[in-house]
DNA sequence: CTGTTATTTTACCTTATAGTTAATTAACTA
DNA sequence: TAGTTAATTAACTATAAGGTAAAATAACAG
Protein backbone atom coordinates (compact mmCIF):
# COMPACT_ATOMS: atom_id res chain seq x y z
CA UNK A 1 0.00 0.00 0.00
CA UNK A 2 1.74 2.94 -1.31
CA UNK A 3 0.55 6.69 -1.49
CA UNK A 4 -2.43 5.70 -3.68
CA UNK A 5 -5.90 6.44 -1.49
CA UNK A 6 -8.78 7.16 -3.14
CA UNK A 7 -10.58 10.93 -2.59
CA UNK A 8 -12.81 9.61 0.19
CA UNK A 9 -10.10 7.58 1.86
CA UNK A 10 -7.82 10.21 2.14
CA UNK A 11 -10.34 13.07 3.14
CA UNK A 12 -11.64 11.25 5.67
CA UNK A 13 -8.12 10.55 7.31
CA UNK A 14 -6.88 14.40 6.85
CA UNK A 15 -10.21 14.99 9.23
CA UNK A 16 -9.06 12.29 11.66
CA UNK A 17 -6.68 14.83 13.02
CA UNK A 18 -7.76 17.67 15.83
CA UNK A 19 -5.33 19.38 14.52
CA UNK A 20 -5.93 19.71 10.86
CA UNK A 21 -9.78 20.08 11.57
CA UNK A 22 -8.81 23.31 13.60
CA UNK A 23 -6.74 24.16 10.92
CA UNK A 24 -9.49 23.55 8.50
CA UNK A 25 -12.01 25.62 11.12
CA UNK A 26 -9.54 28.56 10.98
CA UNK A 27 -9.66 28.53 7.31
CA UNK A 28 -12.96 28.62 7.38
CA UNK A 29 -12.79 32.52 8.08
CA UNK A 30 -10.25 33.33 5.49
CA UNK A 31 -7.13 32.42 3.88
CA UNK A 32 -4.25 32.14 6.84
CA UNK A 33 -0.07 32.07 6.67
CA UNK A 34 1.61 29.00 7.90
CA UNK A 35 2.71 31.12 10.89
CA UNK A 36 -0.70 32.28 11.61
CA UNK A 37 -2.03 28.80 11.69
CA UNK A 38 1.01 27.39 13.92
CA UNK A 39 0.55 29.64 16.39
CA UNK A 40 -2.20 28.83 18.48
CA UNK A 41 -0.75 25.30 18.11
CA UNK A 42 0.97 23.49 20.76
CA UNK A 43 3.60 21.76 18.22
CA UNK A 44 6.36 23.46 16.23
CA UNK A 45 5.97 24.77 12.60
CA UNK A 46 7.35 21.63 10.67
CA UNK A 47 4.95 20.04 12.10
CA UNK A 48 2.27 22.06 11.06
CA UNK A 49 3.65 21.96 7.40
CA UNK A 50 3.20 18.27 7.55
CA UNK A 51 -0.22 18.24 8.69
CA UNK A 52 -0.71 21.38 5.54
CA UNK A 53 1.02 19.01 3.14
CA UNK A 54 -1.88 16.00 4.27
CA UNK A 55 -4.75 18.65 4.00
CA UNK A 56 -3.34 19.57 0.19
CA UNK A 57 -3.11 15.93 -0.52
CA UNK A 58 -6.60 15.29 0.22
CA UNK A 59 -7.10 18.81 -2.01
CA UNK A 60 -8.96 20.52 1.42
CA UNK A 61 -6.68 23.68 1.03
CA UNK A 62 -4.40 25.11 -1.18
CA UNK A 63 -1.84 27.69 -0.72
CA UNK A 64 -0.31 30.55 -3.11
CA UNK A 65 2.88 32.65 -2.44
CA UNK A 66 2.55 36.22 -1.02
CA UNK A 67 6.28 37.17 -0.42
CA UNK A 68 7.51 35.15 2.18
CA UNK A 69 4.31 33.73 3.31
CA UNK A 70 2.61 30.53 1.80
CA UNK A 71 -1.59 31.84 2.90
CA UNK A 72 -3.44 28.75 2.63
CA UNK A 73 -6.87 28.77 1.65
CA UNK A 74 -9.56 26.19 2.16
CA UNK A 75 -11.11 23.95 -0.83
CA UNK A 76 -14.51 22.61 0.28
CA UNK A 77 -15.40 20.44 -2.50
CA UNK A 78 -14.07 17.18 -1.06
CA UNK A 79 -16.08 17.59 1.88
CA UNK A 80 -19.18 17.35 -0.68
CA UNK A 81 -17.78 14.30 -1.32
CA UNK A 82 -17.29 13.01 2.07
CA UNK A 83 -20.92 14.63 3.27
CA UNK A 84 -22.41 12.66 0.23
CA UNK A 85 -20.91 9.90 2.02
CA UNK A 86 -22.31 9.87 5.11
CA UNK A 87 -25.59 11.07 4.48
CA UNK A 88 -26.74 8.19 2.96
CA UNK A 89 -26.92 6.81 6.70
CA UNK A 90 -29.38 9.72 7.56
CA UNK A 91 -32.37 8.10 7.84
CA UNK A 92 -30.42 5.54 10.38
CA UNK A 93 -29.66 8.34 12.73
CA UNK A 94 -33.12 9.59 12.41
CA UNK A 95 -34.71 7.18 12.45
CA UNK A 96 -33.04 5.68 15.12
CA UNK A 97 -33.61 2.48 13.15
CA UNK A 98 -30.12 1.86 13.95
CA UNK A 99 -30.27 -2.29 14.34
CA UNK A 100 -32.42 -2.49 17.65
CA UNK A 101 -34.74 -1.54 15.68
CA UNK A 102 -34.42 -4.05 12.97
CA UNK A 103 -34.14 -6.54 15.55
CA UNK A 104 -37.53 -5.57 16.60
CA UNK A 105 -38.94 -5.93 13.24
CA UNK A 106 -37.05 -9.29 12.16
CA UNK A 107 -38.43 -10.85 16.14
CA UNK A 108 -41.82 -9.28 15.27
CA UNK A 109 -41.93 -10.77 12.05
CA UNK A 110 -40.65 -14.28 12.92
CA UNK A 111 -41.79 -14.62 16.76
CA UNK A 112 -44.66 -13.42 18.62
CA UNK A 113 -44.18 -11.29 21.34
CA UNK A 114 -46.12 -8.82 24.17
CA UNK A 115 -43.89 -6.07 25.62
CA UNK A 116 -42.48 -3.60 23.34
CA UNK A 117 -40.11 -1.47 25.04
CA UNK A 118 -41.49 1.81 25.19
CA UNK A 119 -37.72 4.26 24.10
CA UNK A 120 -35.81 1.85 22.55
CA UNK A 121 -33.17 4.30 21.82
CA UNK A 122 -29.94 2.49 21.52
CA UNK A 123 -30.03 -0.61 24.04
CA UNK A 124 -28.77 -3.30 23.97
CA UNK A 125 -31.26 -6.51 23.93
CA UNK A 126 -29.79 -9.81 24.91
CA UNK A 127 -31.98 -12.72 22.80
CA UNK A 128 -33.04 -14.42 25.86
CA UNK A 129 -31.91 -17.73 25.41
CA UNK A 130 -28.34 -17.80 26.60
CA UNK A 131 -27.32 -21.41 27.23
CA UNK A 132 -29.41 -24.74 26.59
CA UNK B 1 -0.38 10.19 22.11
CA UNK B 2 -1.43 6.54 23.63
CA UNK B 3 -4.62 5.64 21.99
CA UNK B 4 -7.29 8.19 23.25
CA UNK B 5 -8.84 9.65 20.76
CA UNK B 6 -11.75 12.00 20.66
CA UNK B 7 -15.34 11.11 19.21
CA UNK B 8 -14.60 12.73 16.06
CA UNK B 9 -10.94 11.87 15.22
CA UNK B 10 -11.81 8.01 15.91
CA UNK B 11 -14.89 8.26 13.69
CA UNK B 12 -13.52 9.96 10.79
CA UNK B 13 -10.70 7.70 10.96
CA UNK B 14 -12.65 4.61 10.83
CA UNK B 15 -14.06 6.11 7.70
CA UNK B 16 -10.84 6.25 5.90
CA UNK B 17 -10.55 3.06 5.10
CA UNK B 18 -12.71 1.60 2.07
CA UNK B 19 -12.86 -1.64 3.74
CA UNK B 20 -14.27 -0.36 6.90
CA UNK B 21 -16.45 1.73 4.81
CA UNK B 22 -17.89 -1.14 2.32
CA UNK B 23 -18.69 -2.70 5.82
CA UNK B 24 -21.00 -0.28 7.17
CA UNK B 25 -22.23 -0.35 3.85
CA UNK B 26 -22.98 -3.77 3.81
CA UNK B 27 -24.57 -3.61 7.63
CA UNK B 28 -26.63 -0.63 6.19
CA UNK B 29 -29.04 -3.21 4.42
CA UNK B 30 -29.05 -5.92 8.22
CA UNK B 31 -26.91 -7.54 10.33
CA UNK B 32 -24.18 -10.00 9.28
CA UNK B 33 -21.36 -12.39 10.49
CA UNK B 34 -18.07 -11.82 10.54
CA UNK B 35 -17.67 -14.54 8.06
CA UNK B 36 -20.36 -12.82 5.62
CA UNK B 37 -18.42 -9.34 6.09
CA UNK B 38 -15.02 -11.13 5.13
CA UNK B 39 -16.36 -13.30 2.31
CA UNK B 40 -16.32 -10.50 -0.46
CA UNK B 41 -12.71 -8.96 1.04
CA UNK B 42 -9.65 -9.61 -0.40
CA UNK B 43 -7.94 -10.45 3.10
CA UNK B 44 -7.60 -12.63 5.81
CA UNK B 45 -10.60 -13.28 8.46
CA UNK B 46 -8.22 -11.76 11.11
CA UNK B 47 -7.77 -8.67 8.95
CA UNK B 48 -11.64 -8.33 9.23
CA UNK B 49 -11.80 -8.95 13.22
CA UNK B 50 -9.26 -6.44 13.10
CA UNK B 51 -10.93 -3.44 10.68
CA UNK B 52 -14.48 -4.64 13.48
CA UNK B 53 -12.40 -3.72 16.32
CA UNK B 54 -11.99 -0.38 14.84
CA UNK B 55 -15.62 0.60 14.10
CA UNK B 56 -16.70 -0.66 17.63
CA UNK B 57 -14.22 1.21 19.08
CA UNK B 58 -15.67 3.88 17.29
CA UNK B 59 -19.01 3.32 18.18
CA UNK B 60 -20.10 2.40 14.30
CA UNK B 61 -20.87 -1.09 15.00
CA UNK B 62 -21.77 -3.57 18.31
CA UNK B 63 -21.38 -7.28 18.08
CA UNK B 64 -24.21 -10.27 19.31
CA UNK B 65 -23.58 -13.50 19.93
CA UNK B 66 -25.86 -15.92 18.72
CA UNK B 67 -24.60 -19.82 18.88
CA UNK B 68 -21.03 -19.37 17.20
CA UNK B 69 -21.90 -16.54 14.91
CA UNK B 70 -21.20 -12.68 16.04
CA UNK B 71 -23.21 -10.75 14.30
CA UNK B 72 -22.09 -7.30 13.68
CA UNK B 73 -24.76 -4.27 13.66
CA UNK B 74 -24.67 -0.61 12.63
CA UNK B 75 -24.65 1.96 15.04
CA UNK B 76 -25.35 5.42 13.32
CA UNK B 77 -25.11 7.73 16.04
CA UNK B 78 -21.57 8.53 15.26
CA UNK B 79 -21.75 9.24 11.93
CA UNK B 80 -24.68 12.05 13.25
CA UNK B 81 -21.70 13.66 14.79
CA UNK B 82 -19.57 13.13 11.73
CA UNK B 83 -22.14 14.95 9.28
CA UNK B 84 -22.73 17.85 11.87
CA UNK B 85 -19.05 18.59 11.39
CA UNK B 86 -19.00 18.32 7.68
CA UNK B 87 -22.25 20.48 7.37
CA UNK B 88 -20.88 23.18 8.58
CA UNK B 89 -18.44 23.43 5.66
CA UNK B 90 -21.49 23.12 3.72
CA UNK B 91 -21.78 27.04 2.63
CA UNK B 92 -18.34 26.69 0.96
CA UNK B 93 -19.16 23.81 -1.26
CA UNK B 94 -22.33 24.94 -2.18
CA UNK B 95 -22.15 28.52 -2.86
CA UNK B 96 -18.40 27.89 -4.54
CA UNK B 97 -17.62 30.25 -1.86
CA UNK B 98 -14.16 28.46 -1.57
CA UNK B 99 -11.35 30.86 -0.98
CA UNK B 100 -12.20 32.17 -4.63
CA UNK B 101 -15.35 33.93 -3.54
CA UNK B 102 -13.40 35.36 -0.66
CA UNK B 103 -10.61 36.22 -2.82
CA UNK B 104 -12.60 38.57 -4.79
CA UNK B 105 -14.72 39.87 -1.74
CA UNK B 106 -11.57 41.18 -0.77
CA UNK B 107 -10.03 42.17 -3.65
CA UNK B 108 -13.21 44.03 -4.07
CA UNK B 109 -13.27 45.85 -1.19
CA UNK B 110 -9.40 46.71 -1.06
CA UNK B 111 -8.87 47.55 -4.93
CA UNK B 112 -10.91 48.93 -7.97
CA UNK B 113 -10.77 45.77 -10.36
CA UNK B 114 -13.07 45.62 -13.68
CA UNK B 115 -12.97 42.30 -15.32
CA UNK B 116 -15.22 40.06 -13.12
CA UNK B 117 -14.52 36.13 -13.99
CA UNK B 118 -17.49 34.61 -15.78
CA UNK B 119 -17.68 30.97 -13.97
CA UNK B 120 -15.24 31.11 -10.61
CA UNK B 121 -15.09 27.94 -9.64
CA UNK B 122 -12.18 26.87 -8.03
CA UNK B 123 -9.68 28.51 -10.70
CA UNK B 124 -6.41 30.12 -9.13
CA UNK B 125 -5.80 33.86 -9.42
CA UNK B 126 -2.44 35.00 -9.41
CA UNK B 127 -2.01 38.08 -7.18
CA UNK B 128 -0.72 40.32 -10.42
CA UNK B 129 2.12 41.84 -8.22
CA UNK B 130 4.83 39.37 -8.86
CA UNK B 131 7.88 41.01 -8.74
CA UNK B 132 8.67 44.79 -7.48
C1' DC C 1 -15.80 -37.04 23.75
C1' DT C 2 -14.54 -35.70 18.91
C1' DG C 3 -14.93 -33.04 15.20
C1' DT C 4 -16.32 -28.89 12.70
C1' DT C 5 -17.36 -24.11 11.96
C1' DA C 6 -16.90 -19.29 13.40
C1' DT C 7 -14.15 -16.03 15.34
C1' DT C 8 -10.46 -14.12 18.00
C1' DT C 9 -5.73 -13.85 19.78
C1' DT C 10 -0.78 -13.97 19.30
C1' DA C 11 3.36 -12.99 17.22
C1' DC C 12 5.41 -10.95 13.61
C1' DC C 13 6.34 -7.84 9.52
C1' DT C 14 6.06 -3.57 6.82
C1' DT C 15 4.70 0.95 6.08
C1' DA C 16 2.51 5.22 7.53
C1' DT C 17 1.88 9.03 11.11
C1' DA C 18 3.05 12.49 14.13
C1' DG C 19 6.34 14.64 16.22
C1' DT C 20 11.18 16.53 17.08
C1' DT C 21 15.68 19.38 16.08
C1' DA C 22 18.81 21.22 12.85
C1' DA C 23 19.81 22.75 8.34
C1' DT C 24 18.15 24.91 4.03
C1' DT C 25 15.61 27.83 0.90
C1' DA C 26 12.98 32.17 -0.22
C1' DA C 27 12.03 36.73 -0.11
C1' DC C 28 11.88 40.96 2.16
C1' DT C 29 14.78 44.95 4.81
C1' DA C 30 18.40 47.79 6.10
C1' DT D 1 25.69 42.33 0.98
C1' DA D 2 24.23 40.90 5.47
C1' DG D 3 20.48 40.05 8.40
C1' DT D 4 15.73 38.66 9.44
C1' DT D 5 11.44 36.34 8.95
C1' DA D 6 8.66 32.55 6.87
C1' DA D 7 8.40 28.11 5.61
C1' DT D 8 10.18 23.74 4.04
C1' DT D 9 13.31 19.80 3.95
C1' DA D 10 16.19 16.34 6.07
C1' DA D 11 17.16 13.06 9.37
C1' DC D 12 15.64 10.69 13.05
C1' DT D 13 12.43 8.56 16.68
C1' DA D 14 8.35 6.34 18.42
C1' DT D 15 4.07 4.50 17.77
C1' DA D 16 -0.05 3.15 15.13
C1' DA D 17 -2.11 0.65 11.13
C1' DG D 18 -2.97 -2.96 8.14
C1' DG D 19 -1.81 -7.30 6.92
C1' DT D 20 -0.33 -12.38 7.49
C1' DA D 21 -0.02 -17.33 9.42
C1' DA D 22 -0.70 -20.19 13.11
C1' DA D 23 -2.61 -21.21 17.52
C1' DA D 24 -6.42 -20.67 20.80
C1' DT D 25 -11.57 -20.23 22.01
C1' DA D 26 -16.51 -20.97 21.58
C1' DA D 27 -20.36 -23.29 20.56
C1' DC D 28 -22.80 -26.47 17.96
C1' DA D 29 -23.30 -31.47 15.81
C1' DG D 30 -22.59 -36.22 16.03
Amino acid sequence: MTTSQDNLSSTFSALADPTRRAILTRLASGEASVSELAKPMKMTMPAVTKHLKVLQRAGLIRQERKAQFRPCYLVAQPLKEASDWVEKYRRFWEQSLDRLDLYLRELQATENFQKAPKKPTEVKVKKGRKKK
